[in-house]
DNA sequence: ATGGTTGGCTTCCAA
């Protein structure tokens, strides 16, 4: 019998604050897992019983206080959690993985890099680096994996709203591209991009200078399908629509569908 | 338009 897995990523910036937009959008949408960024909390101050009660009955979170914080919403449960790369001593909390029915499912929040010449941004490379190993050696335990997130990287210059202004700048920057080319050729697809090659397909606007309002968007929110799942991946939209709810994050959700055979 | 806004627990930092 064939049976279908929504999953989603959403960094919500803050999870006390965006607590109700993501109640109400997980009513509408329905997906089995929802993986956020940006919680902003730590795990004591992470309102699990508020997603529980919404049907959500497995919450797994990897926060900490003031900045970044990753978590995993599911409706069935979860199993095998890493919380930290490996081989990287690393304070940050931008990683969970776990398992959820037959995926492998790997949330990440990569590191914004502030500016091309900043410590940031060779800290952004290392930890892109350091996630490009690890995937390496994940799929081969785990060849149905999803990797998803906030990955702070707009691919290719359809995915940016004015590629002449942005150029050279993070988020866009060559270096960056190159590390997430590097990681996709593991063996890793664009879901999104299995399904719309248009450009002016955003996920994230700045919140200054009314980007929302004027659409200047970068695509930087991500599914990653691995080989084994691509043929089985049967839609991947942005919900570009809740930018414009009242106090929105910055980023929007990303929703992928699977069909798997069980 | 080298500006502008949001969140956190602040008199600024990060995005």
């Amino acid at each position: 019998m064939n049976k279908l897995f929504k999953i989603a990523t959403w960094n919500v910036n803050s999870i006390r604050i965006r607590l109700s937009h993501v109640l109400e959008w997980l009513a509408v949408q329905k997906p089995d897992v929802l993986a956020l960024q940006e919680t902003k909390v730590e795990d004591k101050d992470f309102p699990k019983q508020a997603l529980q009660d919404a049907g959500y009955n497995h919450v797994f979170f990897n926060g900490q206080k003031t900045y970044n914080g990753v978590a995993l919403v599911s409706r069935t449960p979860m199993h095998n959690f890493i919380t930290v790369l490996p081989d990287f001593d690393d304070i940050q909390r931008r990683f969970l993985i776990a398992s959820i029915g037959p995926f492998r499912v790997v949330n990440i929040y990569v590191p914004n890099g502030g500016s091309v010449d900043s410590d940031k941004y060779s800290y952004k490379l290392h930890w892109l680096d350091k996630l490009h190993t690890y995937l390496r050696q994940e799929l081969l335990q785990h060849p149905r994996l999803i990797v998803l997130g906030d990955f702070n990287i707009a691919p290719e210059d359809k995915d940016v709203h004015d590629p002449s202004a942005w150029e050279g700048h993070v988020l866009v920057s060559p270096p960056e591209r190159q590390k997430l080319k590097e990681i996709m050729a593991l063996g890793l697809k664009d879901s999104f991009r299995l399904f719309n090659e248009e450009s002016g397909q955003y996920s994230w606007w700045d919140y200054r200078a009314g980007a929302y309002r004027r659409n200047h968007g970068l695509r930087i929110d991500h599914i990653l399908s691995s080989t084994a799942l691509t043929t089985t991946c049967i839609n991947c939209e942005i919900d570009t629509k809740i930018r414009g709810w009242a106090r929105p994050s910055d980023h929007v959700p990303v929703i992928a569908s699977y069909q798997h055979v069980s």
